[in-house]
DNA sequence: CCGGTTTGCTAAACCGGTTTTGTAAACCGG
DNA sequence: CCGGTTTACAAAACCGGTTTAGCAAACCGG
């Protein structure tokens, strides 16, 4: 014997079946205080015998709150979730989130639209990824009434956001490599999502630009702006950007990569292509993720404190969606140079040339 | 002059100032097709003008489908996420969503509850990973009738999922270290979730410890129960794992682990141990995360296809979502055991031991 | 024992859309 | 020019809950 279409219970039944109105039934899952007690537990009984649960969409919906908070980037989670970086930034998030009874939903772009995505997601708040303020998908989300915290955009000051020091770090990085002698500098930075988008000058890797050049400049190294390549952020982009940087005839001693995924790529480029690390070249990431200490060798880095920046903007966010709207708070956290085994001082020239030519 | 609280405009608000009905403003978003060409370039420009987009909960609740996967898990998000393993899992999962247009909603316990958290989900289907068919919360969600592939689980025969070949990948592990001559066998496994949970011997874990227990009997080795440790799947969690055993008074010359992320904790304990992998003792990992291969040494491990087992789970649950409906399909991933460079020949003097005993 | 408050529940409105059903007007073949 | 079909839109029902307004009975102080 076949149960016939089981239609999944609605809280009308509930109703009819105790006897109640669908008011009553309402309250005895949601304030079951203004109920007489045996009301109340009678009608949990008749819900739990029906298995009725209140359809969560419907509660949204009269609600007006779904208990969700958005992460949104725009990149491509197939291509974001492959930078441990985004893992470790997801796993503070999850944890304020989580803390706070919220769920996590992520959005990116949808058929390629952000604003599609967007239009479809149901949040009560999003943590805005890498993109810049002044973005015309950030005004669409504000302009929607959906409150936003900003990671990692140098933000106008009436938006609440966290970011970190990029260009003081990068400095610091920058500086390191030139005080081991460095003078021949490769700098390998992250593509941005849309190939059209100019290195903006004002998202991370524009800051982390900056911080590079102040650092070199203050030696008196000026960069040749054929030396920054810029390739996806993943362990393959570092890859094929130092390979391409050899390629085309470039020789640095030091790399300085905007991301530590990348430089692990860098490694191993280094090591197809011949040369020893830190002997024969340098290389110094960015955001010291997990296994940044595990590599061959451990990745001399700049250390960003990626959880707790995840944590943050979620505390933040919901410090706002729950209407205790301190005003918007920005907060900025430090980082710090970590120098490791990938760094060393620069290898007489000749003797490089020489190696490579032999 | 203020705006008055500007309400999100609804799609009355459009009607009336375009001078239709409702139904003819939904006809314009969703099937114009139906209306006059002039009749809905016309409301679509009101709705335009006015900054009106459908309401996504109001949409979901009368189209009764949210375009939403769920990814559920056991484990709260925050610490799932630091294991790599997820990341690339979670790449395949978006790569298969994204291209149909799904978003992704991560679903872990709530409060310390999965069925609160799933009640609370608003989902057209879940890919569950990490739970074994017979768990409750499945049932639930079966109960509640909504589509679900398991991932990583001997499922039962009328529930699609997707599973490797765990067992196999483990004996082919166990039987490398064999081959070499390891004897004194190590084996760290991944902690359940619920630290009550016994390790489940129809899960990964299990069906892992089963597969190195017949690589190992197979050359007469028999495995002591205290040569089995546990530990949370991350690279902490395999560092303490070696440092515990090795507390205990155990002495392996071969270590087998059951996840490349606690693998890398591993190698380093070794490392602070004044251990030499693989001369002191031999690491074989599980999963083949991208770093792996990275890492110091090498880290030989056995191969999962990651990012295509989340889209191939993705893929099934679509095809049921849709009423494409194939009967429950069952998809089996290969594994392989990959050698690097964390293992070698045990070292000489307990070979010559064993060879003695044996 | 009377007027006011509290208790316990219901009826109706509402959240913001989509879908079904209905209906005038236009079209159309014979 | 008549009956039947399309076309183009509107009215109403519906999705499945919550929330507001309201009402009868019980309680309660004076």
């Amino acid at each position: 014997m076949e149960e016939r279409t089981p239609r999944r219970p609605r809280i009308a039944d509930v109703a009819r079946e105790a006897g109640v109105s669908k008011t009553a039934v309402s309250f005895a899952f949601n304030s079951p205080d203004r109920l007489a007690p045996e009301t109340a537990s009678r009608i949990r009984e008749v819900a739990d015998s029906l298995g009725y649960r209140p359809h969560p969409v419907a509660r949204m919906l009269s609600q007006r709150q779904t208990h969700t908070i958005g992460v949104l980037t725009p990149q491509a989670l197939s291509v974001i979730f492959s930078n441990p970086f985004f893992g470790a930034f997801s796993e503070g998030v999850a944890l304020a989130a989580e803390q706070e009874g919220y769920a996590l939903h992520f959005i990116s772009p949808l058929h390629g639209s952000l604003s599609r995505a967007m239009d479809h997601a149901t949040v009560d708040g999003v943590v805005v990824v890498g993109l810049s303020a002044g973005h015309p998908e950030v005004e669409q989300i504000r302009a929607a009434g959906v409150p936003l915290v900003m990671v990692d955009s140098s933000a106008l000051p009436d938006q609440p956001g966290v970011v970190i020091d990029d260009e003081g770090g990068a400095r610091a990085a920058a500086e390191h490599l030139v005080s081991l002698g460095h003078r021949d500098i490769l700098i390998i930075g992250v593509e941005p999502p849309a190939p059209a988008l100019e290195l903006d000058p004002e998202g991370v890797m524009g800051r982390r630009l900056r911080g590079y050049q102040t650092g070199l400049a203050a030696k008196g190294i000026k960069l040749d702006p054929s030396s920054v390549v810029v390739e996806p952020a993943s362990i393959e982009g570092g890859l094929v950007a130092l390979h391409r940087a050899w390629g085309s005839g470039l020789r640095p001693t030091g790399v300085l990569v905007m991301s530590d995924a990348m430089a692990i790529g860098v490694l191993r480029a280094a090591r197809e292509l011949g040369l020893r690390v830190p002997e024969d070249v340098s290389v110094v990431g960015y955001d010291d993720i997990d296994v940044s200490q595990h590599v061959n060798p451990p990745l001399t880095t700049v250390h960003q404190p990626i959880r707790r920046k995840g944590e943050s903007a979620v505390r933040l966010l919901l410090s706002v969606v729950q209407r205790r709207d301190h005003d918007p708070q920005q907060l900025r956290l430090e980082t710090r140079l970590i120098v490791r085994a990938s760094t060393g001082p620069a290898p007489r020239r000749r003797q490089e040339v020489d190696r490579v030519r032999g």
